[in-house]
DNA sequence: CTGTGGATTTGCT
DNA sequence: GCAAATCCACAGG
């Protein structure tokens, strides 16, 4: 069967990027996508948080899967670093709450806030170093049908509402303390995973992080620039950087 | 054991 | 723009 070609305004659209289908998740290593490697993570946070823009965090919801494309993230430093980070929760060491930051790279690192919503980080560094990144917002890819569920909210819902913020998006992809807290990202067999899918983000708009007072300062917030799934005001003070 | 406050969201003004 | 909602880790006694 024939495609049609889509023409707007005398001009051809430029190509769209190819969707993101579930059969890419079902066959593990296909050319559409691979899951992320150990290595990447074993970084610093402002290092990883950065070029974790574009890759696919994917949530296994019976036979098929949840999944959004990272478009906004914020590092969180280790108690190793000097200047340190007061707004971390590992700042003051490690505790049964924060436990997985300490430990080895690419587990998910989920808590609760405020009594009403889950924040979900991707722990880095080397086991004993502690180091995260916070996901504050994805591009909705396939399963948007469950997530409005999840969001209860009406069943077209789409778009930014969906995961534009750190609480949105564990609400929209079902994620809790209780069940991800912990979980190896990385593992195939694991219901929560974080895939590269090939899409290669060369420019990054890295702003002060939000929602924090102490290090409010600090530059390590990065979002995909003019991505309308980021969550926040629309004007982002912040600047272009190109990742190396 | 209790008090406190936070890497948020939502609804109302 | 502001405040309520509402949970739990942690610090201090």
């Amino acid at each position: 069967m024939e495609k049609s070609t889509q023409v707007k305004g005398g001009r051809r659209e430029a190509a769209p990027i190819p969707p993101f289908e579930q059969e890419t998740l079902e066959g593990w290593g296909t050319p559409r996508g691979r899951l992320m490697a150990r290595p990447f993570f074993e970084a610093a946070p402002e290092w990883v948080a950065p070029r974790l823009l574009g890759k696919v965090l994917a949530r296994r919801s019976g036979r098929g899967w949840l999944a959004g494309r990272i478009v906004e993230t914020e590092a969180y430093l280790g108690p190793h670093n000097d200047p340190p980070d007061p707004a971390a929760h590992s700042h003051r060491g490690p505790t049964p709450r924060n436990l997985v930051i300490f430990g080895p790279a690419g587990h998910a690192y989920v808590y609760a806030i405020y009594g009403r919503s889950y924040c979900m980080n991707i722990s880095c560094e080397t086991e004993g170093k502690a180091g995260c990144v916070l996901l504050r917002a994805l591009e909705p890819l396939t399963g948007m049908e469950e997530m409005a569920r999840n969001r209860e909210l009406r069943q077209d819902a789409a778009g930014r509402e969906l995961t534009s913020g750190p609480g949105r998006l564990c609400q929209a992809l079902g994620l809790t303390r209780a069940i991800h807290n912990g979980l190896d990202l990385l593992d195939p067999g694991s219901p929560l995973q974080v895939w590269e899918c090939g899409i290669v983000v060369l420019e990054a708009l890295v702003t002060p992080r939000i929602g924090i007072r102490e290090g409010a300062d600090r530059m390590l917030r990065f979002a995909l620039p003019g991505c309308e799934y980021v969550s926040g005001p629309k004007r982002l003070i912040g600047k272009r950087v190109f990742l190396g």
